[in-house]
Parts: structure tokens; sequence; C-alpha cells
DNA sequence: AGTGAGCGT
């Protein structure tokens, strides 16, 4: 169902709303989530990125901006549009000066309010620095 | 198109 994937997706907070206890469930069968997919998707190494989902496609980096920086200093926030369209793909980033900044953001965002959707904020994960060389080296021909 | 899960121009 679509609506167990959005459960599985939702970066904690909201997995109690559809699963609050094993140990009340109905069925005697519950499968022993913990045997390794405990938590390895959602959950990311805390750092001052902050990964927001849910936004609402008209919501803008500025607003993403000032609503966060209610909970510390926003170092740098960005909602992610598309290239060609410049539309917004409905989820951001926020980057916090420090680690503990970034926590109160997310406990103080997180399945809240933003434009009339419910956001969700989590870490963002770590990203592949650049450094590497040009892969696609422009072909140097002595020549026109 | 203004899609609805996700990880960036």
């Amino acid at each position: 169902m679509a609506m167990r994937a959005a459960v599985a997706a939702a970066p904690r907070g909201f997995r109690r709303f559809f699963c609050t206890n094993t140990a009340s469930s109905p069925f005697p069968f519950v499968p022993p989530p913990a045997a390794g997919a405990t938590s390895a998707r959602q959950m990311a190494d805390p750092n001052t990125n902050l990964f927001v989902s849910g936004l609402s496609k008209r919501t803008t980096t500025e607003r993403l901006r000032e609503e966060f920086a209610k909970f510390g200093e926003v170092v740098h926030a960005r909602v992610v549009t598309d290239r060609v369209s410049g539309y917004s793909k409905g989820f951001g980033f926020v980057k916090y000066a420090t680690i503990e900044e970034a926590a109160k953001g997310i406990e103080g965002m997180d399945g809240k309010f933003l434009d009339g959707w419910v956001i969700f904020a989590e870490y963002a994960r770590p990203r592949p620095p650049p450094g590497q060389p040009m892969q696609n080296p422009t072909p140097y021909y002595g020549g026109q």
C-alpha cells in the first residue's frame, strides 16, 4: 500500500501513530524487526545539515530559512527546485551553525505544518565531496 | 502537469 510506504519513509516521529506498540498488537505473530532492519536508511549521522521533506510546492528558500531560523542559526538553506522548470521538488536542505541547533531544529520543525503541508526534518546524508578531477575533460584538439 | 516519496543547481 502506498500508506505503508509513507510510514516506512516517515522519518521518525510518525511511526508511532501507525505502530504504537508491538506488545499491544492484536496479532501474536509479530515479526521481530530487530534482526538487521532496525534503522539504517532513515537514520543518518547527526550533522549540521538537515534534510527537509514534505514541503509544499509553494514553499520557497527564504520561507524555509525563516522558519528554521527560529530554532538556531541557519547558515544555509535551500529548497531544491528543478533546474529547467524552476519549480520546487517539495524538499530542501537547511544547514545550522552547530549540531545542537540542528537537533533543536529537527525537534522543532519535524512533523510541523508549513504552508499547509506536514514537513519532515531529519539529518541529511553525507554528500560525495567534490575533489575528483573532471570526469568529462573537454577534448583538447589543436585545431577547430 | 504543479504529480507527494525522497537526499541537492
